[in-house]
Order: C-alpha cells, then structure tokens, then sequence
DNA sequence: CTTTAGCACTCATCGTTCCTGAGTGCTAAA
DNA sequence: TTTAGCACTCAGGAACGATGAGTGCTAAAG
C-alpha cells in the first residue's frame, strides 16, 4: 500500500531537518517545520510507524529520529524537491569552467577543485577514454643514437617518447619504421597488438636493431595507460569540519581511504548520460564508505572520453543542492568538452539514479 | 659560557622522551632514561635550570617538562645522534626509488608517497627546473588544418601540442617555420624571446598566416610552466593519527594549507646540496605551520632539474630517523636522475641546516 | 658550592553523583 | 482517529572529591 501523504510530508521535514542540523529530530521540531495542523501526539504517533517500517531510527529511547538509509532513499527517490540554481551559481560555474582549457587530467583535477568549493565536501573525478587507438605515429631523429616517438591518440591527445639507444641507427631507417607503423598499427587497440604483429612490422621494416619492439613497447604502455582511468581526489579536509567526523579516527579511515586513486576508479559504476547516481550509506560495496554517501555525475566528451564527477559526504548531505550542482558541473563539462556541441538532453534536469532499494 | 655535559645529557633525554611517548617528562623518568647516578632532586635542579634558560617548559605547574622550539633547535643542532639506517632500510629505499622510471611529476609524487610510508608523515614534494631551454622544435602536419608542435627541452622533456586552425596551410611552410624556429630560438629561455624576435621570424619564414605566433605562444608558455615547480603533497591524513591533531579543527587547518600548492611552492628556501634543512615550530613563516617541523632535502638532477623532498609533523618529530630517511632518499634520487654519476659527496652523511637559532 | 632527603603544595585526570530537559510511549477521553 | 496528560528514559553537563604524578623549597650532609 501506497504511504499517507502526511506520513511522507513528516519523513521529509525529519530528513530535511537532520540535514539541517545533524541532531536528532523531535516531534515538536517536525510539527514546526511542516506546519501540519495536528498535534505533537499525532506527529508522534507517525513517527513511530516510520520508525517501525524502518525509514527513521532512533539513537537512544527519548531522543528524536534520525532518517536510516532506506529513509534517505525514499527522500532522494520521491521526496526530494529538485533544487534549482540560481542563476549567480550557474554563472559561477560556467565562467569557472571556461576559465580552463589545459590538457585533461589537469582539467579535470581543477574541475573536482571547484566541485569541492560549491559543495564544501570531499569531490572526486574519473576520466578515461573508452576504445583509445593510435591514429598516426611519427618519429622524429636526434642523432644517431636518440629519437622520440609522438603518438597522436584517438581524441587527440598526443604523447611522446624521448628515446636514447646504445647503438646507431640512421634517419632513413626511421622513415622506413613510421610508414610501416602508419600502415599496420594505427586504428588498433592496445589488445590487438600482437607479438606476431610486431615481428612481421620488424621484418618489414628491416629492422635488425629490435628498433621496432622499443616503439611497439611504448605504443602498447600508451594505449593502455592512456584508458585506464585517471581518478583525483580533493578537499579531504573538509571532512574535518562535518559533527560526523569529529572522531579523528573516523576521518583518517575515510581519508585514506580516498587517498588511494584505486579506490576512487573502484567506484566507476557509470551511471548513464545526463544522469546522477547516489549511493547511500551501506549502499556502497566499500566498508569504508558505508556509512558516508557518494553522489556522481557523468560526462561525455565526444571522442569518447567520459568521466564521472562526484562528492564524498556524510549520508546527512543536502541532496538536492549537490545533485544539482553536480548535473550542472558535468552537463557543463559534456558542453565544453565537445560532447556534441549542443547541451546534452536533459541537461540541467535532474534524474537521479541509485542501488537498489532493498527492504 | 657552555652548557654542562650533564644538562646536554638531560636536555637530550627530556627531547627524546617526549618525542616517544607525546607525555611531558618528569625528573624521574630523566633519571631512568640517562642513566645518571644523581638523586631526582639535582635533575630537578638542572630541569629548573633549562626551564630558565629556555629549553624548555611545563604545560602547568607540577607537570613534567616539554622542550620549546629553541630546546629542538639545540637537539637538532648539537644534541641529536645520528641515525644510521639499517641495511634493510636502505635497501627498501632503494628498491623502491629503482621501481620507478615514468615522468619526472609522476616520480615525484610516487616519491612523496614513498616519504609519507617510511616515516607515517604528510610528504611534500616541491621540484624544478633552472634554467629551461629548448633543444629542438618539430612540426608535424597532419592535414591542411592541423599539425603537431614537439618541443625537445632542456632536460630530455619532450612537449607537445595539437593545434587546429581555421585555415589552411601548407607541409612546406611548416618546414620553413621549424627550420627558423630551430635557427632563431633554440637555447633561448623565456624571458629572452621578445616580440621581436618572433616578429622577424615571422618575416623570415614567409608566414603570412600566423602561426609563428601560435608556435612562439606555445613555446613560451611551455617554457614558463616547465621552469615553474611542481609540488605535491600526500599522506595527510597521518596526521590525524597523532595526539598533537585530535583537535579536529587543528588538523583541519593544516591539511587545508598543505593542499595548496602554492604553499607548497612557497616553502622553497632551498637548502644546500646534501643538506637536511630542519624548521621548527615558530621558525617557519606561515602562521599555519607555527606549531609543526618541516624537513626537507634537496636533490638536483644534472640537468638543472632540481627539488626538495620533505615532511611535515608536529614539533615532536623524529628528527633522527626522519633526516636520516629524507637525506637518503634525496641522495637515490640524486643519483637516479643522474645527478652526476656517482653518489653525491656526502651522501648518507647528514648536515643539518637550520633556521637561525634565535635567543 | 653541590647534592640529597623530606615535605608541603599544585593541578590535571578520573570516577561518582546528581540534576536538568528534551523527547518519548502509553492511556484514556474526545 | 486524534489529542491531552503523564510517567518514564536517558544523554549531557555541573559539582565534588579522591588520586597521584610531579613540582619547588628548605635544611642538612658531603
């Protein structure tokens, strides 16, 4: 059966109320904030089926409810109202976002920066490259025993390679191997590369100095360096400041936790476009996030590059306002980073996305 | 006149103590840890003396002592005993500095992390270049619209950069074009290119387009971030594990500062070759830093390349073994960015500098 | 002049007790 | 179903005293 609307009504004021406060949220409180016509006792009476159906709990007899995280879900999936921003937010953002065009993993730790300021909680970012393949290999000749190798990659990147060997090779031999490179190996990915591939390029080449391995070596390294994923952490400390995290012991499990880039690209559970994903408390599949939310958007940049931006928070966090800005970050970013020109469907619109809601 | 031998020994073991258990030391426990044969009554004597001179103090009246930052000044300059580091030590050090071979920001941070594991304190990591030129220019064309810049700097860095124009030119002007750039503005640092310069070389290589300007910028820019340092920080939530940052809101402060970079940089009062610069407490200059150590080592790389790697702890720090760690690690990697060849003179031997040891 | 034993004194820390007040659950009447 | 009323619970803080580590000082001994 469907909950009464005042039931409803009285989770969300008890949620929004935590939010607000961190404190354990009364009757009298609730009765105040939802301008419900009923008495305390009435209020009380609800509360106590919440409780019951386990959407609030309490941290001692006589103290007020606090919302579980099948309570937080509720509020995030029905209840929540969507938070708009005001137009000095977006500004702020878009100008922020403008203010950056370096190269990306720069970009996207400056990104997780400013996420970091508008939310005032830890932000974190993913970005990684989904099918990376070599479009075009040159080699450019120093002296007889140094080259550099410059790959230029799918999505434009370009990486390179200084190269000192202990033997000699001519300029000409050079010429051979990237035309032979240009013709064989571009449009591959990292996994089609295979040994026989390279000892047939070898042969071809005439290359008798293992010239070739050294170049396919740093191809492959490229490839698979370039899509794995690059995560970025940033404003860890201001956990420090949240009542949840007072317990110095506490903040230094999560911290470090965070503070392993593994952990971060761990949590690429990639929600769809235009979507944001939350994850609530025991939600996490990581120990040291459950009892902390995490709240991600993606980004798409066209060439096949996507990311995810996000915050780490207490599951006590204001919601509506980091979605919010976080879909607006990420839509932002889709924009600027080319994912199609125009802004994304949905940009701006919230859908939000989470795990399962278990009973 | 000099201090007696028996109020050094003291001094020495009040320090030590102090920085093993974080508990202000009693006369008493003096006397176990020297040795001494006097009674408690004459340390009391001498504690009562090195209060009055400065070394140290006492929290409140009938508590132990606690060293100032002049008592650490005079342990770290005369008192402290070397640390050696024992076979398995350096052989971890080593072993790990060796596993690494990428680029120089991505060694410095894995550097950094390698500081925060050996001594469980936040590292930091400041590193730069002195003078930086450029070696060598390449254009590469990759269609009538685009080509591909490659700086060969001082230092083996290779730099490069995809430019996309709304015009169209020719693989023949970008052969003129590097051939004057590599003519006119190798071995020049940054300062030094003028826009007359780049004005005459526009002239020269008969580019009626532009991209003179567009390669100059690049170079220009590229060479001013490559001089600039790099820094970098890690393991700050360690911190939080000491008693001296239960104080959420302490630890908050400092983790908050240490995440900048530009403080970081700041911290660049680059001490001599081989030596461990120790700062105490007050003798640092930002105010955030008052009550916690920095030390640090130099390291310098042969190409002009060079950086500090250091820590940041409360004033009660291990400053034997952590010296003797960094001091270690600056000289590895010394050695690995081949700073010369042979391990640098002093490796291994510790010289501490220090701020001026005021009265 | 230095060292030492003795002693009174200080003060943070810890456990106990008590009080207060917010908030509850329950009951009985509307 | 709602509400008024009431007894009950319990965290948090204040007040209190006991404990003990450690001091400074004094006066005698070396």
């Amino acid at each position: 059966m469907e909950m009464s609307q005042r039931r409803r009504r009285i989770l969300r004021a008890v949620v929004e109320e935590y939010i607000d406060t961190a404190e354990p949220v009364g009757s009298r409180t609730v009765l105040s904030r939802t301008g419900l016509t009923c008495s305390s006792a009435t209020v009380r009476n609800e509360l106590v089926a919440l409780d019951r159906e386990g959407y609030l709990e309490q941290p001692h007899t006589s103290a007020g409810r606090v919302p579980t995280a099948k309570g937080y879900r509720l509020y995030v999936n029905e209840l929540m109202r969507e938070r708009e921003l005001s137009q000095s937010e977006t500004d702020e953002i878009t100008r922020k976002l403008q203010a950056h065009s370096g190269r990306a993993d720069r970009l996207m730790a400056d990104v997780g920066k400013m996420a970091t300021e508008l939310t005032s909680y830890p932000a974190l970012t993913i970005s990684a490259m989904s099918p990376v393949t070599v479009k075009r290999v040159d080699l450019i000749w120093l002296d007889a025993n140094s080259f550099i190798i410059v790959l230029l990659l799918t999505g434009d990147t370009v990486k390179n390679k200084l190269v000192h060997l202990p033997f000699s090779f001519t300029e000409e031999l050079l010429r051979r191997l990237s035309a032979v490179f240009n013709a064989s190996f571009t449009g591959l990915t990292e996994e089609r590369i295979t040994s026989d591939l390279i000892a047939s390029t070898e042969r071809a080449a005439g290359d008798a100095m293992g010239l070739t391995s050294v170049i396919a070596g740093f191809l492959i390294e490229t490839l698979m360096t370039a899509k794995g994923s690059g995560a970025s952490v940033s404003g860890e400390a201001n956990l420090l400041k949240l009542p949840e995290f007072q317990d110095p012991d506490k903040a230094h499990r999560l911290i470090n936790y965070l503070s392993d880039s593994q952990n971060i690209s761990a949590l690429t559970g990639t929600p769809d476009f235009g979507d944001v994903k939350v994850l609530i408390g025991p939600e996490n599949a990581a120990l040291e996030l459950r009892d902390s939310s995490v709240v991600m958007a993606s980004f798409e940049a066209g060439d096949g590059m996507r990311g995810l931006i996000g915050v780490v928070g207490p599951t006590r966090m204001d919601y509506p306002a980091v979605a919010a800005k976080l879909s607006y970050i990420a839509g932002g970013l889709s924009r600027l980073l080319g994912g199609g020109g125009s802004p994304p469907a949905g940009f701006g619109k919230l859908m939000i996305k989470g795990g399962d809601n278990d009973a």
